[in-house]
RNA sequence: GCUCGGGUAGCUCAGUCGGUAGAGCAGAGGACUGAAAAUCCUCGUGUCGGCGGUUCGAUCCCGUCCCCGAGCA
């Protein structure tokens, strides 16, 4: 099998990972896909960080602002537009480069996913109704009796498992648990990844978040929420969940003021960034690492065009 | 100046009918298989405003002083 290159860019948010795949594009002739769940989304192109049309500066950029508001997207759709996008990219004799901050994104990517059928509307819908109807609680106690195992490793409070733990049951007719002990898939196995993760201190990003947010509001980040609110959007849509969209619909619902609603998106982006670093710093394993943030080094990017 | 509230963890506050104190938020670390910018787990010693007094023992009661808020002058 004809291997392809690929790299891989994965890092928390304003590090600077967009900027160094758009500098590594242009000297090595490479394609940026896009590997984030909120960029996928077209409303909030500023709350999200969509790249501008300067940003990208002529390389071209693929699956960024594909879904509406109200579709639901999720790892394995992505997976197979990515992997799409990196064939057509290589057939054309260019370097698909794989950039965001979605870690289980970027690992199921490269490491492979369990191959477990997709689960049927109704039932997920059905679920949905009995959580409603009744509690978490009992939801997880439904969990123990269909598949313990599954359930003695979350948390009674994890509802998002514990929901999609029950929603594999009854959509497959097999047990999360005993479809976890099957081999993972590689969606892409002639897929060659080289591996690069950034990872600069909380206090680097802290500074840039705070700034950015604020850049954002310049660039009518309001204005998206507003036009998001317009379409009805459900809250519980992950478009709807993006940093600083609920923050400022509160504030355009007059629940807070414009200076808290700021400060509070600010917040959590900060506390976003931490998790990231946690899912990177311990799960995902790099062939380079960089301990600071990018800004236009151009001894990293030789760095990578070496490895290659 | 007087009266009434308050002064307890970085912040907001609970509490101890006297036996040296605990929640939420923030923070730190961690988990993560189809919502992942999601979801979840673990971690709490702080002159309980200062100084005296009563008491075996005070953050709690008493006195006094300081600070903040409201009201009255």
């Amino acid at each position: 099998m004809n291997k392809i290159k690929v790299i891989v860019i994965g890092g928390p948010t304003a590090s600077g990972k967009s900027r160094l795949a758009v500098d590594l594009a242009k000297e090595i002739n490479g394609e940026i896909i896009n590997a984030d769940s909120m960029q996928v989304y077209g409303d909030t192109p500023v709350l999200s960080a969509i790249p501008s049309k300067e940003e990208q500066d002529g390389i071209v950029h693929h699956l960024f602002s594909i879904y509406e508001s109200n579709i639901r997207g999720n790892v394995v759709d992505w997976l197979e537009e990515c992997c799409k996008k990196i064939r057509q990219i290589a057939k054309k004799g260019k370097i698909p480069i794989v950039v965001g901050g979605s870690g289980m994104y970027l690992q199921q990517l490269v490491e492979g996913t369990t191959p477990i059928p997709p689960v049927p509307e109704q039932i997920r819908a059905k679920i949905a109704e009995e959580l409603k109807a009744s509690s978490l609680m009992q939801m997880y106690q439904k969990l123990q009796e269909v598949d313990a195992e599954s359930a003695q490793k979350l948390s009674r409070n994890d509802k998002t498992r514990i929901i999609r733990a029950l929603e594999i049951f009854e959509g497959t007719g097999k047990k999360a648990s005993d479809w976890y002990k099957i081999p993972m898939k590689k969606m892409l196995p002639e897929g060659d990844f080289l591996v690069i993760k950034l990872l600069p201190q909380l206090s680097e990003l802290e500074k840039n978040c705070a700034a950015r947010f604020e850049k954002m509001m310049q660039n009518g980040a309001l204005q998206e929420v507003q036009n998001l609110l317009k379409k009805n959007v459900a809250q519980d849509m992950p478009a709807a969940k993006a940093l600083g969209v609920p923050e400022l619909t509160d504030y355009l619902l007059r629940k807070i003021s414009l200076e808290e609603a700021v400060k509070l998106a600010v917040l959590h982006t900060r506390q976003y960034a931490k998790r990231q670093l946690t899912w990177f710093r311990n799960k995902m394993n790099a062939h380079i690492s960089l301990g600071c943030c990018y800004r236009g080094e151009k001894n990293v990017v030789d760095e990578v065009k070496k490895a290659l």
